[in-house]
RNA sequence: GGGACCGUAGUGAACCGGUCAUCACGUCUCCCUGUCACGGAGAAGAUAGCGGGUUCGAUUCCCGUCGGUCCCGCCA
């Protein structure tokens, strides 16, 4: 089969009385007797097939006449489809599609690929299942328009991603995702088996983004985050999808400003480039921020962790302030806050404890209790976090051994200290966490293609 | 790790201590040349997760078990 002559559906709006040939999956069909319209998509779009059962359909497999008639197609066939675009009469026009004043007229259906009767209902606007469901059968409910949209704004949070870190100087790399002997400590770690070395997948790419700034100074990386926490929560997931940046050469307030334009100027590329989702969803825009003052750009709020309590306290009678970290509600009644006052979806918490963060976080110069570290609160949950590291590599390893750790275990990392690093820091977005409150999705496994948890790597696991 | 709640046709939901467990979507049969989540008529499809208990009688109440969802903790 050729299909070179292949038309995209699309683009079937240019080719009003042509012939055409386009290849898609069966969406809906509506029978009525006589005549029978399918809803064909592809990857450019959808639209109505008409198919005249009293008309001659050529083609090959006369034998299979009936499915020419379209009497054996069903939703999710792979079919090809040969036929005149007519311009529909102008009542029948349907507004809600791009190639809702076109029609094909069939003249010939060749199903390429025939789909099994579906566990549920596929053709609805909205696919109506429980969690469990929507993942036991993710191959198949990934089609759904609907859920294939969430992917496609993940792209361009990946893509605006790509292109501010760029606009910022950073070099892209790739790090490994296998370490021997060494954790960073916090999350519990995946142990694997490495030519019979004991070795653990990375919690992120944090020590590796950091050795290559005396090489590139400005680097950001994509890469998976695997952490073992016997946790299961709405907000958590075993392997998670990180978009990293790292700064040489920058202090604790050059970083924040940076944060703050990696993380809007990524969503707003992605809100730019979704419109349509953004409209079918019936999403909420992304507010960035009111401007303090003429000319300057949109502010996000800034708040140490002690001050975000604080507020906490005055605005939401809940007394915090001892903890060393928000609390899920805390995270929830700050952006709260930061909507209404500041008419901003994001906040920045700064200096957390220095005990509450991993050994390579700067403490603060001024009182090293806390440290010189910040998280991004997006729609009521931390969607980034980072930190001024520690460059000197005396205080590092000092810092290192104060948690218990062994330098010795770090020897591959400390060699880029012990050489030179200059001051610098960097940040850390969560892919899907991003992705869900862009949606504001009840559960972030919604937000990953695969989701990885305690209870599933794709399918259940037996306990 | 602690707690709360939920398991009913393929899917999503409803009801109920008492004759045949209800509805929607899907499936099957039939009707329909203009629908677009088409419509109409009919049919099939459920030992109410599993095990035990209370009761004259349990899908319904109780206990256990398995599975799930959510909250807290941990964590990002």
């Amino acid at each position: 089969m050729k299909m070179k002559n292949r038309t995209l559906i699309l683009d079937c709006t240019k080719k009003i009385g042509e012939n055409v040939t386009i290849y898609g999956y069966i969406q809906t069909r509506r029978d009525h007797g006589k005549i029978l319209f399918l809803d064909v998509l592809d990857r450019s779009g959808l639209i109505q097939v008409v198919v005249s059962k009293g008309a001659h359909l050529r083609g090959v497999g006369q034998t299979e006449s009936k499915s020419h008639l379209g009497g054996e197609i069903s939703p999710q066939d792979v079919v090809t489809i040969s036929g005149k675009v007519n311009k529909r009469p102008p009542n029948l026009v349907n507004k809600n599609i791009p190639t809702g004043e076109i029609e094909i007229a069939a003249e010939k259906i060749e199903v390429l690929s025939k789909a099994e009767e579906l566990p549920f209902d596929m053709g609805g606007k909205d696919l109506d299942l429980q969690l469990p469901t929507l993942l036991d059968y993710r191959s198949l409910t990934l089609r759904h328009p609907k859920v294939k949209q969430i992917f496609k704004v993940q792209a361009t949070i990946l893509e605006g991603f790509r292109k501010i870190s760029k606009e910022l100087g950073c070099v892209e790399v790739v790090v490994p995702e296998i370490a021997v002997s060494s954790t960073e400590g916090g999350a519990e770690v995946f142990k694997v088996d490495y030519f019979d070395h004991k070795a653990f997948l990375t919690q992120s790419p944090q020590l590796y983004k950091q050795m290559l700034v005396p090489v590139f100074e400005r680097v950001f990386t994509i890469a998976h985050a695997y952490r073992a926490e016997p946790s299961v929560t709405t907000r958590h997931l075993a392997v998670a999808t990180q978009l990293d940046c790292e700064f040489g050469f920058v202090d604790f307030e050059e970083l924040l400003d940076l944060l703050e334009k990696a993380g809007t100027e990524t969503l707003k590329f992605a809100e730019a480039e979704s419109k349509d989702v953004f409209k079918e969803w019936n999403l909420e825009t992304i507010a960035f921020g009111s401007s303090r003052g003429a000319g300057e750009a949109g502010k996000i709020p800034r708040l140490t962790l002690r001050e975000a309590q604080e507020l906490i306290l005055k605005e939401f009678k809940r007394d915090n302030t001892k903890e060393k970290d928000l609390t899920p509600q805390d995270e929830i009644d700050l952006c709260t806050w930061a909507k209404n006052v500041h008419k901003s979806d994001f906040v920045t918490i700064t200096h957390f404890p220095t005990q509450a963060k991993p050994f390579y976080t700067m403490p603060d110069p001024k009182n090293s209790e806390y440290s010189l570290s910040y998280d991004l609160l997006f729609r009521g949950v931390e969607v980034m976090s980072g930190s001024q590291r520690i460059n000197d590599y005396f205080q590092l390893v000092d810092s290192i051994k104060s948690r218990g750790m062994d330098p010795k275990n770090f020897e591959m990392y400390l060699q880029a200290f012990k050489y030179g690093m200059p001051p610098e820091g960097g940040f850390s977005f969560g892919l899907e966490r991003m992705t869900m409150h862009v949606f504001k999705l009840a559960n972030i496994r919604e937000a990953a293609l695969f989701p990885r948890d305690m209870e599933r790597v794709d399918i259940r696991l037996n306990k």
